[in-house]
DNA sequence: TGGTTATATTCCTTGACGGTTATATTGCCG
DNA sequence: CGGCAATATAACCGTCAAGGAATATAACCA
């Protein structure tokens, strides 16, 4: 589980799970949607498939990655707990007393 | 987003975030509990806050520290689209053998 | 077979991260 | 005030990850 975060916790690999949501891709759509090279997106993919996270099948040169969302449910199961506390504790109690100034990310 | 998964992705830091969910802790409880030194843990603490992770309220010397749920629900919705891949693909069987209180999904 | 395409691997450099020790800061109490 | 307790910061070190360039591997095609 921590591995799968691991591997999430770096935004190309993000990117390249989310192109994935789309199906299974060559390498080479990943590379042209990516702004890094083909080796680092080659390596990027390895550790997503040591993560779990990917799948790969052969076709002909081409390799085809897919996602393999077993570990992200893990993740899904890790955040069960945590999940409580914005469903019914603070949610809107805590936006209100907020003060810290918070950049979030926006989600996806 | 990315930030929170970052700072996650870390298994000291993943221990303190569990630690906190019984409740708002003094810095040395955490210290107690983990097998690295305090300046290490301080650390941690700094980059959970920075992810926005975490919360800090003063009483005297010590720092209670406790959790801040957002991000952890923006990477919920993150997951959200990859939810829909083991709900209604893989899963027959697991569906089958429900036992996970997940109270949120809807019947298609 | 040779050549071209698609992807992986190797090698190297650079920068960030986690850890420790030492020190600074801040608040309490005698 | 002086000293202790709790925490943060600084300085430093070793390791690791991400990136590119170059090269290897493998499959297709002429």
């Amino acid at each position: 589980m921590v591995a799968a975060l691991a591997a999430l916790a770096e935004p190309h690999r993000q990117q390249i799970l989310d192109l994935l949501l789309d199906g299974p891709r060559p390498v080479g759509d990943l590379v042209a949607a990516l702004p890094v090279s083909q080796p680092a997106v080659s390596k990027h993919l390895r550790v997503l498939r040591d993560a779990g996270l990917v799948d790969v099948r052969v076709d002909a040169q081409r390799r085809l990655y897919s996602i393999r969302p077993e570990p992200l449910r893990a993740v899904d199961e890790w955040l069960a707990p945590y999940r409580r506390l914005w469903a019914d504790r603070l949610d809107a109690l805590e936006r209100h007393l907020d003060r810290t100034a918070h950049t979030e990310g926006e989600p996806s």
